[in-house]
DNA sequence: CTAGCCTTATATGTATACATACATCAACCA
DNA sequence: TGGTTGATGTATGTATACATATAAGGCTAG
């Protein structure tokens, strides 16, 4: 038998990233409670562990709400995951197993895809299966593990339309460069390619703001 | 009024880092509540928590207990300390603020101090301060939480005698290259050299988890 | 009419009681 | 004698009941 605890953290989490539950909104125990029929005791579990992973905030008292990020926090998160995707490439470079090799193509393959039917949804998917290929081929499980908690921070606020056609085919381009930098195990190449893909990426994050209000 | 449950997660962190509670240990609920004299719930609660943030594990119906570090772990654990720290390095030297300089200079003299007085646990703390001084330079809030985070998973392994007096002098040397690389903003070499210094500690690894058996 | 205080309602924080699954130990059968 | 099965105990998982702090709304006084 598997916790009820486990299965709301799974639930909540999806309700945040799928934009259901936007960042501010109150968490109450007791809706929750009721929304999935149980009692109060695994819904509070769950919210402990949301509230130390990042995506809630609680005050004494005052319940806890999905958190929100300024924009120099995000910036400064942004930061973070470019680093640690570059240093993600880095590692491949060296490492590159032939399982890996095939992921981080397979990947490539499904962005190249995407973009060519200008199929933009379709388009993230492949991207986070691209970037998740990269990370796995790092062989480094703890990187892999914060690089999902970022992407799943990053991912709250990307629920907009984000990816204009133009930036599309260009962030083919960059994924294709980075491709054959790392195939290349070309490891210094790969991390700075990397690192200006993800900060491109962020650059965009003011408009995304904006648009969030 | 504070919760019950927020002491009890620095208590209980407390008592890990201290050595206390060592990896493998098993964290019985009605132990604990009677121990600090309050209900299971917020027991749970704190447990919840350091589940999260990963100084426990629990598998259902089998309670939690002081998460192991496998050699693997332990060292994918390094590579990223050394990259975010490296990250802080070159953030520093491109913000390089007075206060930051001020900082950098006081824990570089702190463990100059350690060092002639070839005090061990001393130079430990001051080793921490001015990693901590670098962070908080780097201006970005997230790389410094996370930074304290690995900073803590770490800690737990370096309870017994971690530098030998020969290696205590290299370090200072090291720290006091680096800190001068970001005073001069040379963001680059301050990287580099942070990452060494780093990869270095990590490489004395296997003999640490030697010793704990 | 407004401002301040008190009352009340509600939601969080904690305790306790109940359910359940796993583990251990013993007894019985092969 | 050894293995398997069942019964019992214990610790986890969940529900519910109770305590308390906060906030909102109304009432009274100036």
């Amino acid at each position: 038998m598997v916790r009820a605890s486990d299965k709301l953290i799974e639930q909540l989490k999806h309700e945040i990233f799928s934009g259901l539950l936007k960042p501010g909104d109150q968490l109450e125990e007791a809706d929750l409670a009721n929304r999935f029929g149980v009692s109060r005791t695994p819904i509070r579990e769950a919210i402990r562990s949301l509230v130390e992973c990042g995506l809630l905030e609680t005050r004494p008292r005052k319940g806890a709400i999905v958190r929100v990020l300024s924009a120099k926090e995000l910036n400064d998160l942004f930061e973070v995951a470019a680093e640690l995707e570059g240093m993600a490439c880095r590692l491949a470079s060296e490492l590159l197993t032939q399982s890996g090799k095939k992921a981080i193509k397979a990947g490539l393959e499904l962005c190249r895809s995407a973009a060519d039917a200008e199929d933009i949804p379709a388009y993230a998917n492949a991207n986070l299966t691209f970037h998740a290929a990269i990370h796995e081929a790092s062989g480094n499980a703890w990187l892999v593990d914060q690089l999902d908690q970022i992407q799943a921070r990053i991912n709250v606020y990307r629920l907009m339309p984000y990816e204009a056609v133009g930036r599309l085919e260009k962030s083919l381009e960059e994924h294709q460069e980075i491709s054959e930098a790392v195939l290349a195990k070309d490891g210094i190449r790969a991390n700075t390619l990397m690192r200006d893909h993800m900060m491109l990426q962020g650059s965009r994050l003011p408009g995304l703001l904006k648009a969030l209000g």
